[in-house]
Parts: C-alpha cells; sequence; structure tokens
DNA sequence: CTCTCCCT
C-alpha cells in the first residue's frame, strides 16, 4: 500500500529508502504541495533498517507539529495519539501503539539531553530545514555527534523546502530533489521602485487587484503600524479588510483565517506571520509590500532591536506562494526586477545572529564545553559564544572553564532563557517569582502606552486569577498563568493571589537582568534630583521611561525591557518598554569599593577616587590616598587619547626635534628611529611621556610639561648624536651665518631660507643627512622676501641671478649685486659696511 | 514613534 499515491513525493520513495539504507543522513528537497511531511514518514515505517523503531518528526512550530500530525493519522485512516501522535510543550497525545511521533525543536533538545542514546529511535526526520532555526541546527549537529559515537544505526532525514545549492556538498551527503505541486503563480513587478510609505503603495495595490481580479487578496506589510494605516486608507473598497498579526487576540485572527461568513470578498492584511505560521484560506492574490521587520540582537549590550528592511528572495517566494493554494493564482511584488536581482537569497542562519546564551549552557550540560568542536552547519560565532559564557558564569552556570555547574544543571529545569531559569531557581520568593518570569516571557498582557510598571501587572494577573474583573488581555493572561503554573509546580509552591510587593518584584528582575538595573539621573541642570525619568544602567548604558510615566519618582529601577535605543534619541539612550521599582539596598549588596583613576573631559582633572559601584553605577565616594604611579600614566594617556594630542604643547624646539626624527624615518628606513608623528606619540604615550606626569593633575599641568627633553629621553644612544649629524638644527653658510633649517612632513628636501648675498661664491647646493639629501633653497632679498627657490646653485648664478639682478637692484641699491657673484665676499649687510 | 516571529 502507498501513502504517497497522485503525490510528487511517490516518484522518490525508493530513491530515499534505498538511500537511507545505507547512509545515517541523506538530504532531500522538495518544495511544498510535494507530500514529503505528511505521506513521506509514513512509507518509512516499515523499513528493515528501522527494525521496528520509532519515527520522530521535528517541526518549527506547535501549529505545525498538530496539524502535521493529524495529516499523517488520517492518512493511516487513524485518530492521532495512535500509531501516530504529537508531543509539543504543554500537551500530548501519544500511546503505547506511537510509532511515528511529530515533536517541537525544543522538545527534542530535552529528550537528547535526557537520553543521548535515543533508545528506541531508529529515524529522526528534520522538517523545515531550510528555515535554518537555530533549534534545527543545534539538533543536527547533537545527532551527528550521538550518530558517531553512540548510535551507528540511528537515521536523520534532512527535508528542505527551498533549495540551497551549497547545502548538499556542506553536509557531504547524498541529495535527493522531488517536484513540488502547486498551481501556477503569476509574478508581476512594478517597472520601477515605488516612493512613499509603504502603506499607501499597498493600499493602492490592493484597490487595483479587487478590480482585476476574482479572489480573496493577502497583503503583506512588514508590522501592526502599518497595517492600521493601511486598513484605514481602505474604508471605502468593497470587501472585508482585516488585519492579521501575532499580536491579535485569536479570535480575530480567526476571522482573518476564514472565509467571510457573508460570502463577502476579503483583503487580509498581514506581517509575516502569513509567511508560513498560519494559512489564509481562499487567497488567489497576493500583494507583496517587500519590507519584513526582524530582531537584532546586539550582543555587546545583550539588547536588541526592531529593525525593517527589505524581504529576502526566498520570503518573497514564500509570499507569492500563498496565492497558488487553491488554483492559478497572481502575486504583486512592488518593487522593480533591478531591485529583485539584487535582494538577498536568504537571511543568515540564526545561528550567527541570536543570543547564544540558552545555546551555550545546553551545550556545557551535553560535555561540550567548546562548541567549536561540534560538527555545524554554521558554526556559533566565538565572541557571541563569549558574551554567553560571560553571562552564563554570572548566574553561576558555568565555572571558570566553562563546564556545567550543579546550578546551571537545575536551570535547564526550567525550560525558558537562563536569566528567567535563574530568577525561578533563585528568587526567594518562588510564586512571585513564577508570575514574574511569565510575564517576563510572554508579551505584554497590557496595550501600548499604559504604563512599564511590571507590579500592575503582576496584580492584574493575580485578580484575573482571583475571577475579579480587571484589566490585561484575558488569552495573553491564560497563556502566562500556564507558564506561571508549570514553574510553581517545578519549584514545589502553591499560588499565590495576594497583592505583591513592588519592591519585591523589583529585586526578582534584578536577578534575571543584572545589568540592568539603574538609578535616576539628574538632570543636567543639576537641579531636579529625580523625577525625569532618565536612568543609568548598571551596564553603562542610558535609558528613558515614555513621557509622564509612574515609575518617573523612583530612585532606582530594575529594567526588564529595552530597547537598544535609536540615533534619533540621541543622549537619553534606550526606551524602557518594562520594570520594577528598586529598593536601593538590593544594589548596596551587589556593590564592591574599586578605585577609580580617570581624566575627566568636562573639568579637565585627574579623578582619584574610590567609587562604590554596582558596574557604572557610583552609590558612594571617598578619596584615594597613595595613587600608584602607573595608574596616573595609564588614566592620562587614555584622557589625552580621548581629548587628542592638542593637549600637550609643543616648543618650536620640539616641533623641530619631531620633524627631524621624521625626516630621518624617512630616509633611513634601516636605522629604525622612534615615530614622533601624532599617532606614533598617541601610540607611545606611556613610555616617552609617562616620566614626565608624576606630578601633573589638571589640564593646565600638561599644557606645561616641557616635552623637548621627554621627547631627547625617547631617543636612544646613539641617536641624538647622529641627529646632530645627520639632520642639523642650523647650517653655516659662507657669510658665516648660522641659518635654521625647516623640516618638513614624509621625508621631503628640508627648506633653507637665506638672503642670497650670503651665498655669494657657493656652487654647492647644501646638503644633510651624510651628503644625501639636498636642502631646499629659498633664496631671499634683503628684505627677506623669497625670490627664488632652487637646489641647483650653479645654474642660479650662472643665469637666473641677473634677472633677480636687474628686477631688485633699484630697490635694494646699498647692497651688493656684483657682475660677478662667484668672487664677491658673502655678505649679510650692505655695502657701506663692507668698505 | 515599541511590539517581526518562534521554542523548551
Amino acid at each position: 500500500m502507498s501513502f504517497s499515491a497522485g503525490l510528487p513525493i511517490a516518484d522518490v520513495v525508493s530513491e530515499v529508502r534505498e538511500a537511507l539504507a545505507s547512509h545515517p543522513l541523506v538530504l532531500l528537497q522538495a518544495p511544498p504541495g510535494a507530500g514529503k511531511s505528511t505521506a513521506l514518514p509514513l512509507e518509512l515505517l516499515n523499513e528493515p533498517w528501522l527494525a521496528g523503531q520509532k519515527v520522530l518528526v521535528l517541526q518549527p512550530r506547535r501549529v505545525a507539529a498538530r496539524a502535521v500530525a493529524a495529516r499523517l493519522a488520517a492518512g493511516l485512516g487513524e485518530d492521532v495519539g495512535g500509531t501516530v501522535g504529537y508531543r509539543v510543550r504543554f500537551e500530548a497525545r501519544v500511546s503505547a501503539a506511537t510509532r511515528l511521533e511529530v515533536v517541537t525543536e525544543g522538545i527534542l533538545t530535552r529528550r537528547l539531553q535526557r537520553d543521548p542514546e535515543l533508545a528506541g529511535v531508529g529515524l529522526v526526520v528534520l522538517d523545515e530545514f531550510h528555515e535554518r532555526s537555530l533549534n534545527a541546527d543545534l539538533a543536527l549537529a547533537l545527532l551527528r555527534e550521538v550518530q558517531g559515537a553512540l548510535r551507528e544505526d540511528l537515521r536523520v532525514l534532512v527535508m528542505s523546502a527551498t533549495l540551497d545549492e551549497s547545502l548538499p556538498a556542506r553536509l557531504g551527503v547524498p541529495f535527493i530533489r522531488s517536484e513540488g505541486r502547486a498551481y501556477p503563480v503569476d509574478v508581476r513587478y512594478l517597472t520601477a521602485d515605488p516612493v512613499g510609505r509603504v502603506e499607501d503603495v499597498v493600499a493602492g495595490a490592493v484597490r487595483r487587484a479587487l478590480e482585476e481580479h476574482e479572489g480573496d487578496i493577502l497583503a503583506f506589510l512588514p508590522g501592526v503600524r502599518e497595517i492600521r494605516g493601511a486598513l484605514g486608507r481602505l474604508a471605502d473598497v468593497n470587501a472585508v479588510v482585516l488585519p492579521l498579526y501575532g499580536d491579535l487576540p485569536v479570535r480575530e485572527q480567526g476571522r482573518a483565517l476564514l472565509p467571510d461568513p457573508s460570502g463577502r470578498r476579503k483583503v487580509v492584511l498581514a506581517t509575516n506571520i502569513a509567511e508560513t505560521s498560519l494559512t489564509i484560506q481562499g487567497v488567489r492574490v497576493v500583494v507583496d509590500g517587500g519590507l519584513s521587520r526582524s530582531q537584532v540582537f546586539d550582543p555587546g549590550s545583550g539588547l536588541s532591536r526592531l529593525v525593517t528592511g527589505r524581504v529576502t528572495q526566498d520570503a518573497a517566494t514564500q509570499r507569492a506562494g500563498r496565492a497558488g493554494r487553491l488554483g492559478p493564482g497572481v502575486a504583486y511584488r512592488l518593487w522593480s526586477p533591478r531591485t529583485q536581482a539584487l535582494l538577498p537569497a536568504a537571511r543568515p542562519p540564526e545561528m550567527l545572529e541570536a543570543d547564544l546564551a540558552p545555546l551555550t549552557l545546553e551545550l556545557a550540560q551535553w560535555g561540550t564545553p567548546d562548541p567549536t568542536t561540534l560538527l555545524w552547519l554554521d558554526a556559533p560565532p566565538a565572541p557571541r559564544v563569549g558574551a554567553a559564557r560571560e553571562l552564563l558564569t554570572g548566574l553561576n552556570a558555568l565555572d571558570d572553564s566553562g563546564r556545567v555547574t550543579p546550578e546551571g544543571a537545575r536551570l535547564l529545569e526550567f525550560p525558558t532563557h537562563p536569566r528567567l531559569a535563574h530568577l525561578l531557581s533563585t528568587g526567594a520568593n518562588g510564586a512571585l517569582a513564577a508570575d514574574v518570569a511569565a510575564l517576563l516571557e510572554e508579551r505584554d498582557p497590557f496595550p501600548v502606552g499604559t504604563g512599564t510598571d511590571l507590579s500592575e501587572r503582576v496584580s492584574a494577573l493575580r485578580s484575573w486569577r482571583r475571577g475579579e474583573q480587571g484589566r490585561g488581555d484575558v488569552a495573553v493572561l491564560e497563556r502566562i498563568e500556564r507558564l506561571s503554573k508549570q514553574w510553581r509546580r517545578t519549584r514545589n509552591v502553591p499560588v499565590d493571589n495576594a497583592e505583591p510587593d513592588h519592591l519585591e518584584v523589583g529585586a526578582l528582575v534584578a536577578l534575571a537582568y543584572p545589568e540592568r538595573v539603574a538609578l535616576a539621573r539628574e538632570s543636567t541642570s543639576g537641579l531636579a534630583r529625580s523625577g525625569t525619568g532618565r536612568f543609568l544602567l548598571a551596564s553603562g548604558q542610558g535609558a528613558a521611561l515614555p513621557e509622564g510615566d509612574a515609575l518617573a519618582g523612583s530612585r532606582a529601577l530594575a529594567v526588564a525591557h529595552l530597547d537598544a535605543g535609536s540615533a534619533g534619541w540621541g543622549q537619553a539612550g534606550g526606551r524602557i518598554f518594562l520594570a520594577a521599582p528598586l529598593d536601593p539596598a538590593v544594589l548596596s549588596t551587589r556593590a564592591s569599593w574599586v578605585d577609580a583613576v580617570r581624566w575627566d573631559t568636562r573639568s579637565g582633572t585627574l579623578v582619584a577616587q574610590q567609587e562604590r559601584r554596582v558596574g557604572a553605577l557610583v552609590l558612594d565616594i571617598r578619596p584615594l590616598r597613595d595613587l600608584p604611579g602607573e595608574q596616573r600614566v595609564e588614566a592620562l594617556a587614555a584622557g589625552i587619547r580621548s581629548e587628542g594630542l592638542h593637549l600637550l604643547k609643543f616648543t618650536p624646539e620640539a616641533e623641530q626635534l619631531r620633524a627631524r626624527v621624521d625626516s630621518l624615518r624617512h630616509w633611513r628606513p634601516e636605522d629604525s628611529w622612534p615615530d614622533l608623528t601624532d599617532a606614533g606619540l598617541l601610540a607611545t604615550l606611556e613610555d616617552w611621556l609617562g616620566p614626565s606626569l608624576t606630578t601633573v593633575r589638571t589640564r593646565d599641568d600638561l599644557a606645561r610639561i616641557n616635552l623637548l627633553p621627554a621627547l631627547q629621553g625617547w631617543l636612544t644612544w646613539p641617536q641624538p648624536q647622529h641627529l646632530d649629524q645627520l639632520a642639523p638644527t642650523h647650517l653655516t653658510v659662507p657669510s658665516g651665518s648660522r641659518v635654521r633649517l625647516e623640516y618638513r612632513p614624509d621625508g621631503q628636501n628640508p627648506i633653507l631660507a637665506v638672503k642670497l648675498q650670503e651665498l655669494f661664491g657657493l656652487a654647492d647646493t647644501p646638503t644633510v643627512n651624510g651628503g644625501r639629501t639636498p636642502v631646499l633653497l629659498h633664496l631671499l632679498s634683503p628684505a627677506g622676501r623669497p625670490v627664488q627657490v632652487t637646489q641647483d646653485l650653479r645654474s642660479f648664478w650662472n643665469s637666473s641671478y641677473f634677472e633677480v639682478r636687474r628686477d631688485l637692484r633699484g630697490r635694494y641699491p646699498k647692497h651688493p649685486w656684483p657682475d660677478d657673484p662667484w668672487t664677491h665676499e658673502p655678505t649679510r649687510f650692505t655695502k657701506k659696511r663692507l668698505t
């Protein structure tokens, strides 16, 4: 009997069977509609190599896991929970008879951690692998290690809906390709990229599509704001226009997904939730605005922010495909073919962009403190693993060598991010910890703009549990309670519905986000001490409450959610979305005294004090006695580097010394002269300037330092002697004058500016650098005005001299202008003085 | 001018 009869996948079933018989890992590429998720697993249940063991099918989403299990069970003519079952968080439908188990990603990870041999499982199918979710990549890496070390007979089938040409080679495995089955979709582009807001452009395209085509329309916009805008612009069309996004209450989502009850045409304005997660019935036309919003994680601050960018090519393909499920469809792409060619093929794998703290803890528990040793498709980036380790070490989950501690193992018993697990594991009040962690994990039950105080949410959750009419989205509160209940069970504490102590809430938040405890900032005028709504976080970041927020009067906060701030926000830093007031005593318990020696730019002084600190927050100050010289030098050098070398005042002599040495560096690279350029001096401040800094405290002190001896001291024997020989400060000319040389950058010839009468009789241009470098002569009039620039004195006397003489003799009659400059006595005086 | 989307 064949479960795939009539499906495209039927053509490759025997090929897949044979490949799996002889290879532990096989890659199948099949587009949507081929039957790879809903029929193929049934075809593999009785393979001899499976030896009666189970098949696990991995799905990235719970809704998909349930749906796939239902389809597979129906293929056998059974109900779910018989031969085919599923297991997702909070829900399992499996029995002793179950041989094919559909699971979500987190479930598989937990199962592998509990039983690395996967006893009784013969095949694991990783579906939708093209999405390259962090957990799917992790599952593959762990499964490959299990195959290598414990279970040579375990098979893995990787299934991908889009063709990534590089994937087979990177996996090094047999590759099978199947046709899909979908109706053709006519993809249409604009001739040029549109200008203006995406909601206007999309609304215009929807109007046209309503006139030109039959059937329901699905339009993609980046977010809720744009969806609202487009809704307003389409208020008058002859169709039902409905929004669809993740935050929408389930009942309203249902209206968008099902056909309109009164049979009217439907227009759905959706975020990328409609790309893969939810399927809308009856769609014949897709309008793709071409934008998509996604989260960018900044490992430096541990914060993330939402960024709106262009859709990728594979996402646009997914979106367009939504028009071809019922019959032939149309997809309007609101950009030009030229832009299409420039779109990135796909988003980078989540592994390369996400917060790696959960992954790093999982791997430590797995026994792999160094994640790079596993077989990855894309290895977790080392700097992110480093940041994750730092966080986990701070939570006592890892030891110094990166191995999991008993506390780390305990954190993994709470299925959530290690930060929240730490809150749940160590929070003194277990019932409150469960409520707070659940609120922090789920989306906000309060609407936008209703204050940031987390305690208010705890109150709302508890009054809802008491059965009272209260605030908050009930569907969200239900999800929050489901999480809280699971964690209360793990901690073995009863539910608590009393009014929460707000400061206790803050203390719990501080456990999860230790770097986000914050102190109120003084306003710039220095008058208001609190109430400005602006805070400094222990991480050093600034953050602000929304205008008029009730928490603005707090002296200290524990901030749970904030964004990383954007350029337009200036000094205020990030925006606080969720926080709780914090008892300053909690800060005190975490504080420690540290020596603070630093340059303060505003006052222009060296600050040397002891500070009682929590990260960037200073709770107390006392003077520091006996400042170690090394710290002083370090702090002053850092100050000069941040403000610039202009804090130091170089005399003309010091500048000349720098120019002389610089010239020699160019002329004689083999001699290793020190680098006295601005960049070179800044790089070596501690070495050459350090000895001059022992009593420096202020900007004026810095300006008073005599730099010439400092620079001279930086030269090593016999450089001072060589410097005087090779790059002298002055040259003596035939008149007897000692004339100062002007050394120039980049090894140019130095300038000797001298009155031409002082050189009478001299044929050869003077030189420096041991005779190798002729000076550039600036010949001057008796008044010191330049009349000629030359490096060839001989030819000057023979020709140009006579033109100069003709021009100047009248103006300077008292000075000698001999017919024969070769024989006249060189002089800096007038004729009268000569006779 | 906050709020793409998942998972234990």
